[in-house]
RNA sequence: CGGGGAGUAGCGCAGGCCGGUAGCGCACCUGGUUUGGGACCAGGGGGUCGCAGGUUCGAAUCCUGUCUCCCCGACCA
């Protein structure tokens, strides 16, 4: 990515837009804060979804479906998550129009259409979920409900960003039900294991596992886990979060259930959820100035294939060649497009797939044929090679296995950089203001010092990281003792 | 809601101060030559200049009002 286009917030956000938009993956809707997923991009989206959703369904998930809506009465049960959102909700409060009297083929709403009792569009489902396991839970026998869904939301954000936080989001929110505290909190930090082998192994993604202070926590958990990420501007990104809700929902929705004594207690809920915002944490942690850069694992399309021919008949002898090599990439799982369309010429298809990031390219004209060979180029380094047609697809899957490789070790050897231990308030600044990152430094402990360093710097505690030792210090900026080092950032 | 910027062809923009036939690049259409890194030549189609008023013989241009979008901040995944 290049200096100028870091070196200035504004700059670095019509980067990232026209990434997204040039590289195919979502548009600006019609409708405020809203985007189009484009099919480029939603096929993305559904790979990432469809690993995901693996990977929940082999740690004992299955998915379900609930309301859109959430009665006004149910949203507000639990009193910390409803004001936790209460600003950010959209609300329906009529359910007709009619014609406008006063103003001819307009539609206005009816006043007499009100509802009697407002509907919220859910901006999470905690509120309807627990209203329904209610009915579904009476005893031990009944648990652990492992539920998953995959939903839209909607929430009213004042400044909306695509795939970072657009007004309606996709996600995916998993809702369960436990007998024991213990089982509640091991299936917070399983979900979180989960994210993080995801973001981690498919996304290319280096992730903190941590938990949030109390003032970044969950509207109505006890504990908040997350994985932060660090995009190439040196700012931070939670990428995913799992709650731990004690008997928060329980209580508040009735929910209780006999345990082998024949004695009655509230369940221990977890919920946890990712979104599309994946998708931008992908676009900002990998890509470059030439387009998006997408990693092997998850990438719509991992090879393309361009031919080159000056005419017809040429293409057809080149055609016939490529089928072979499709049909073996293809044997081996690799998903690939041949581009013969004749309307564009390489060079066009060329920086067109760079600019979508498909991981390899070749390209294969008159040449290749006389010499069986092929063009290999691939997109995170941009090195072009020229290679045997004779075990090409041995060679396309280990480079395609490379590429996720380097990928991955390129951004955590950045991530791992910047990462900076510091000791005082000036050290603390200076990493904020000039080298970007995370801030890895001593804090009291109290919301109020945390506050009070989010106003002078925008910097937050961006987690209490899970796997950090101990070591006693003083906080940067009240001095008090300190037990462990927390991780700060600006973020998006 | 505060600060900044912008609405003119599908996209990106110029023109506006100084009112007088609505322009450029890309894209699109036709024909030809091309094709190993976003081709070239020739011809062509497409816009009530965001919307509503006003001034004027005449408004993209001046005045008033209004709407929308983008960026920064507050908020947030």
């Amino acid at each position: 990515m290049s200096k100028e286009i870091t070196s200035r917030a504004q700059d670095y956000s019509q980067w990232y837009n026209d990434l997204i938009i040039k590289g195919g993956l979502a548009d600006y809707s019609a409708v405020r804060g809203c985007m189009v997923i484009k099919p480029y991009g939603y096929a993305l989206w559904e790979k990432m979804r469809d690993q995901l959703d693996k990977m929940f369904k082999d740690t004992g998930h299955v998915n379900a479906y609930f309301p859109l809506f959430v009665p006004k009465s149910l949203f507000e049960a639990e009193e910390k998550n409803a004001e936790g959102f209460a600003k950010e909700c959209a609300v329906v409060t009529h359910y007709r129009l009619i014609n406008d009297p006063n103003n001819k083929g307009k539609l206005m709403v009816d006043p007499d259409a009100k509802l009697e009792e407002e509907l919220i569009v859910r901006p999470t489902s905690e509120a309807i979920i627990w209203n329904t396991y209610k009915g579904w839970i009476q005893s031990y026998r009944d648990l652990p409900l492992l539920i998953n869904q995959w939903a839209n939301v909607v929430r009213w954000e004042m400044r909306t960003r695509l795939f970072l936080r657009t007004a309606e989001f996709l996600w995916q929110e998993g809702h369960t039900a436990h007998a024991t505290q213990t089982e509640a909190v091991a299936e917070a930090r399983l979900m979180l294991d989960v994210y993080a082998e995801f973001a981690e192994t498919y996304m290319a993604l280096p992730v903190v596992k941590g938990i949030k202070s109390e003032s970044e926590r969950f509207a109505g958990a006890v504990d908040t886990y997350c994985i932060e990420a660090l995009m190439q501007d040196g700012k931070a990104l939670q990428a995913g979060t799992s709650h731990f809700l004690g008997q928060n929902f329980a209580k508040a929705f009735d929910v209780k259930f006999s345990d082998k004594t024949n004695k009655l207690d509230y369940v221990w809920a977890t919920s946890w959820g990712v979104s599309t915002r994946l998708i931008g944490a992908l676009v900002m942690a990998h890509s470059d100035d030439q387009g998006l850069v997408l990693p092997p694992s998850i990438a719509p399309i991992q090879v393309v294939i361009v031919p080159i021919y000056k005419d017809e008949a040429q293409l057809a002898l080149i055609s016939d060649k490529v089928s072979e090599i499709t049909k073996q990439l293809k044997a081996l799982g690799i998903s690939v497009k041949y581009d013969d369309n004749d309307n564009a010429r390489p060079g066009w298809k060329f920086a067109e797939y760079e600019m979508k990031g498909v991981p390899v390219r070749l390209a294969l004209g008159n040449r290749d044929l006389t010499n069986n060979t092929v063009e290999v180029a691939r997109r995170d380094t941009k090195e072009k090679s020229t290679v045997s047609l004779d075990g090409i697809s041995g060679h396309i899957k280990n480079l395609l296995e490379e590429i996720q490789i380097n990928l991955f070790e390129k951004a955590r050897s950045y991530r791992d950089a910047h990462i900076t231990p510091v000791n005082t308030w000036e050290e603390f600044l200076d990493v904020l203001d000039n080298k970007g990152g995370f801030a890895s430094a001593h804090w009291d402990g109290s919301a109020e010092t945390e506050e009070k360093i989010k106003d002078q710097t925008k910097a937050t505690i961006r987690c209490i990281p899970l796997e950090a030792s101990e070591e006693n210090g003083t906080c940067i900026l009240s001095g008090k003792a300190s037990k462990q080092r927390v991780l700060f950032a600006r973020a998006y």
